[in-house]
DNA sequence: ACCTGAACACCGTTCAAGT
DNA sequence: ACCTGAACACCGTTCAAGT
């Protein structure tokens, strides 16, 4: 009599039909939430759907599909704002802070986003909402190409940066060490950073509120200063176009 | 008679100490730079080094103590202008224009220096450089902790974009594949997009041009518009300061 | 002390086979 | 059509062994 279930393995045959692309998905998203993009494997992807591993391969030519499709559906969430509600640099913003709040919901989404270009329509949407947007504050298209590109660069960065942080500080005492170090720095060869500690670390654990100053920042550099719009009060791109081309 | 050198591996016992963390590093860099991140194997490093895998491990513990040792090499690459040339804006720019070039030049120093936070003193130079700087252009210490911490996400943020999208665009025929994309998208559903291709387009591909586009306008709402400096002229930080923290 | 190959526990993926 | 385990070519690293 053979054994075809051993007490190791007390998974059984599945079903046929049990797996289907969505539930792939959503196993792959809980995946990454929960243990990081490192974790995402095939087998443990295999395994939390309590299916053999090459099972997900029926339905996905590979992992970078899965991949891929993750990211899809994650830029599907971007929430945004109703057409016309609110001036153009108000949506703007409101634009700006759904991307980085999708990064830091689904951190493992910047990987994703980050290693291929944006692919899908999802993310065709949110370009040209901010295009229209931007053309709207009163860029023109040269300006607004160059606006919209620097402030996705800025907002991939800023999202990076706090998910880098955030898992390198829960990893065993970092956090302790690194206060350690600043605080034995000799502050006659870093007078500023030694001066600055503590200002540091409160930035940098602003997280949103941190990304909102660079934001604005940004937008008042680009398309003009605050209650400024239109045409007539821009201090942004072109009046240093020439600087630039040079 | 035994084989003692098979004909399929021609190498033969390297004699002792022809190697070193110097020599190692080295080869790493090459690796990186030459292959990408995915191609930094240990193997693959042995192997450079005309050597067998486990001799690396005599002077490093772990990939990752590599790893660290290569970003803290390149990190001390960076170029920081002498003391007191030129006024503190410009040597703003400059320090931010090495660290982008830094991350042009070695692609493979973002993903070193972005998956674990900065550690050596080479970072802890360039990071006391820019608080002094900004500092000097008037900002107050929690301003300038504020400005540079956004100043390094942007810095980040674009190299990364670049990186990214040079190493997808040298894959087979993507370029024309998103141009095809592009071109077929409807223009009713996607107005400004459809209308900004080709300015999106010399916007991606302009690198460095585009990096000091953003950089300019993320220093003119930080720390005031070209001309202005000092306290006085501030239409920086402080002006938003009240509006960010509710 | 420094370098070696064999071996272990992983990984993505191919393949022939079950139902 | 959908799910399976065995197997292949990788990976980082441990270990006992050579010199």
């Amino acid at each position: 009599m053979t054994v075809t279930q051993s007490a190791r393995s007390p998974r059984r045959r599945a079903p046929r039909n049990t797996l289907n692309p969505d539930r792939i998905l959503d196993a792959a998203v809980v995946l990454l939430d929960r243990d990081g993009a490192e974790a995402f494997t095939m087998r443990a992807l295999a395994a939390q759907l309590g299916v053999g591993t090459m099972a997900v391969y029926s339905h996905f030519r590979s992992k970078e599909e899965i991949s891929d499709a993750v990211a899809q559906r994650l830029l599907g969430e971007v929430e945004l704002p109703a057409v016309g509600e609110g001036d153009a640099r108000e949506q703007l913003r409101e634009v700006c802070r759904s991307v980085f709040r999708l990064f830091a919901d689904h951190p493992s989404a910047l990987q994703l986003l980050t290693t291929r270009p944006m692919r899908g329509d999802e993310a065709i949407a949110v370009i040209d909402r901010m295009l229209g947007l931007l053309r709207a504050a009163g860029l023109d298209r040269t300006d607004a190409a160059r606006a919209h590109v620097a402030l996705m660069q800025y907002t991939v960065g800023s999202a990076l940066w706090n998910v880098r942080r955030e898992r390198a500080l829960c990893e065993d005492g970092l956090r302790e060490r690194v206060r350690a170090r600043l605080a034995d720095l000799p502050p006659d060869r870093y007078p500023a950073l030694t001066d600055l500690v503590p200002e540091l670390a409160t930035a940098q654990d602003a997280g949103m509120a941190q990304y909102e100053l660079g934001l604005d920042g940004l937008l008042a550099g680009l398309i003009g200063p605050i209650g400024v719009s239109g045409p007539i009060g821009r201090a942004g791109l072109s009046d240093r176009a020439g600087r630039s081309a040079r």
